[in-house]
DNA sequence: CGCCTTTGACCTGCGC
DNA sequence: GCGCAGGTCAAAGGCG
């Protein structure tokens, strides 16, 4: 029996299946068993070892043969794509020929391969197919909301069979027509796709020209700000809070304009070689300081990773003597942090990197002790972690990274190290971005801070300078559409790093859905109305975690928007989705593992 | 055996 | 100088 080929419809009324074939009903069923193996088997095989297309129908109309209404559903057609000789019907030497059903069971199969070919040309225009994974051994799902008026025959096992008795031949026609139909359907949404497509290029060139046009105005305003000498600043922490376009919503301390201008001055990076006097001597630099003089010297722009013994560790900071080398270090010691808040019952938020714990330690204020990684995809790399709950609310899960990696990144990965960096840069440069800096800040702008008018924050009193992400407000999707384009929040450069380039203008918004489906009850909440309104990026293996939403969709439509290459976004979120499995994140629970304590621990307990 | 977590020890900066 | 707090190291043990 083919792989996959089984027909199932889930009990759960949220998201039932069809497995194809599409038709059969437990009468049949009972038939093809005879020769098949149970559907609850294929299923599970096809989960285990087939990718799956699904298509997803919130447009209800679905009428199933139950006595009770349908529920608000999902329709899943999990189509197995793998159609390897394995997964083919095979027969053994004794067995009997294929029955009609079962020929019929191989027929609408090929048309959902077909299918799956006319999907992967509609939204994967841009991006071949190979490389959406389709193919590939995970479970990966793919949804589409098809807006297909479905006639379905239900075929749950509960019914009795005289209920569900029907002949085979008008079992068949049946089956014909529904097939039919959603041929029909999917090469008219094709066609709807392409028109939605050239609809968003054209509003992508237009948005891309006002941007540039911005760009030459902040330009032209940035060169008045230098020939006016210190009245320059002021004049630039205004326009940065004028770019916030809400003045409540983020606080940018002057210390750290006047630092990233004065940044600016020498490489405008973490590496900035500048010896500014408007680097205060007196603000803290602690121990971390310290590791963030060595971070700065091993990152991707400033050394090699053979040389990564410089890199962490205060043990292991070389010793400056000399007044160039301190400013030097003073410089890269500033090294900002980017704080990400999320509800999450996870212990850790997958961000597609690999993490080694190295040390846990509970913190002051914190009942719940602070752990502290560092990653591990590559010898040397200067990023750390550290993840600790929040005291006052415990679902609030509070990651705080630092440093830039120096090594390839795989998507997920890349996504959260753009929005670091992007966060990073801003702190540290305060200059204005370049064009394309310009569009990943107004892309992030739109996508993770819209969720929260309070959601990006700059932290004067903590001793290095941070930018807190708060994802765990409750956004108002609908101001995503209603915010004016030109609306600025915080505008972060382009990451521009060795490793993190790709399709960074999306990255946000990737690390931001990467961030809801990560979390079982994100703080990205949801109203349940706009639930599964329309495409989902989102997996279903989390029975509790919201499926889809609104701002689900306007994430991926501004992502759509925002790159005609969209589907690499949508790889990009889907392989954050799937490292969201990743066996190496099992991080422990910092709020349960009390048994975790050092010496600090236990003189903060007593 | 390699990788990981755990955890006590250690280092550093800061305030008093 | 001492204590505190943040951060890291590294040995020990667990695990696949």
């Amino acid at each position: 029996m083919a792989k996959g080929s089984g027909l199932s419809i889930d009990s759960d009324p949220f998201s039932f299946s069809l497995h194809n074939p599409i038709v059969l009903n437990s009468f049949q069923e009972d038939q093809y068993n005879h020769h098949l193996p149970p559907l609850s088997t294929t299923k599970k095989q096809l989960h285990h070892h087939h990718s799956s297309l699904m298509l997803m129908d919130n447009s209800t109309a679905i009428r199933r043969r139950s006595p009770t209404p349908p529920p608000p559903t999902t329709i899943q057609f999990a189509v197995n794509l793998n159609r390897s000789n394995d997964d083919d019907v095979q027969h053994s030497p004794d067995s009997p020929p294929p029955s009609n059903e079962q020929r019929k069971v191989i027929d609408e199969r090929d048309f959902f391969a077909d299918s799956k070919n006319h999907l992967e040309k509609s939204v994967g225009s841009d991006y071949p197919a190979d490389k959406m994974d389709l193919h590939g051994p995970t479970d990966m799902e793919f949804n589409v909301n098809t807006g297909l008026n479905l006639l379905l025959t239900n075929t749950s096992s509960d019914h009795s069979v005289a209920e569900d008795v029907i002949p085979s031949n008008i079992e068949d026609k049946r089956a014909k027509s529904q097939l039919a139909v959603l041929q029909a359907e999917l090469q008219r949404i094709n066609v709807e796709n392409q028109r939605l497509r050239g609809m968003l290029n054209q509003v992508t060139t237009n948005y891309n020209a006002l941007q540039v046009q911005l760009l030459n105005l902040m330009q032209s305003q940035k060169a008045d700000q230098n020939s006016s000498g210190a009245e320059g600043h002021r004049v630039a922490l205004e326009e940065k809070k004028l770019m916030n376009g809400n003045g409540s919503s983020l606080v940018v301390p002057r210390q750290f304009m006047d630092l990233g201008l004065a940044a600016k001055n020498g490489d405008a990076d973490e590496h900035s070689q500048s010896s500014s006097d408007e680097r205060s001597r007196g603000e803290r630099s602690g121990s971390l300081g310290d590791n963030v003089k060595a971070a700065g010297h091993s990152d991707d722009q400033g050394s090699s990773p053979d040389q990564p013994s410089q890199s962490w560790g205060p043990n292991k900071v070389p010793r400056l003597s000399s007044p160039k080398e301190v400013d030097q270090t003073e410089a890269t010691m500033r090294k900002a942090r980017v704080s990400v808040r999320a509800r999450s019952e996870a212990p850790m938020i997958t961000d597609g990197c690999q993490w080694r714990k190295y040390g846990q330690k509970m913190a002051k204020g914190n009942p719940c002790p602070r752990a502290y990684y560092r990653c591990t995809m590559a010898a040397g790399c200067p990023v750390r972690k550290q993840v600790q709950r929040c005291a006052e609310d415990r679902t609030i899960l509070i990651t705080t990274y630092e440093g830039n990696h120096n090594h390839p990144l795989p998507p997920a990965a890349m996504a959260m190290a753009s929005t670091t960096s992007s966060a990073a840069r801003m702190l540290l440069s305060g200059a204005m971005p370049s064009a394309d800096s310009l569009m990943d800040s107004n892309f992030l702008s739109r996508t993770i801070l819209p969720y929260s008018t309070s959601m990006a924050t700059i932290s004067a009193s903590a001793p290095f300078p941070t930018v807190t992400l708060d994802l765990t407000q409750s956004p108002n999707p609908l101001q995503q559409f209603q915010r004016p384009p030109g609306q600025f929040n915080i505008p972060f450069p382009n990451p521009n790093q060795n490793f993190t380039s790709g399709p960074s203008s999306l990255l946000p918004q990737i690390f931001s859905q990467a961030l809801y489906n990560q979390s079982k009850f994100s703080g990205l909440q949801m109203s349940q109305d706009t639930d599964r309104a329309a495409v989902q990026l989102g997996h279903q293996s989390q029975p509790g975690q919201q499926q889809g939403s609104l701002a689900d969709l306007t994430a991926v439509t501004a992502a759509i928007a925002a790159d005609p290459n969209f589907t690499a976004a949508l790889a990009a979120a889907i392989t954050s989705i799937i490292g969201n499995a990743h066996p190496n994140n099992n991080v422990a629970n910092p709020a349960t593992n009390s048994n975790n304590n050092n010496v600090n621990a236990t003189k903060q307990q007593q």
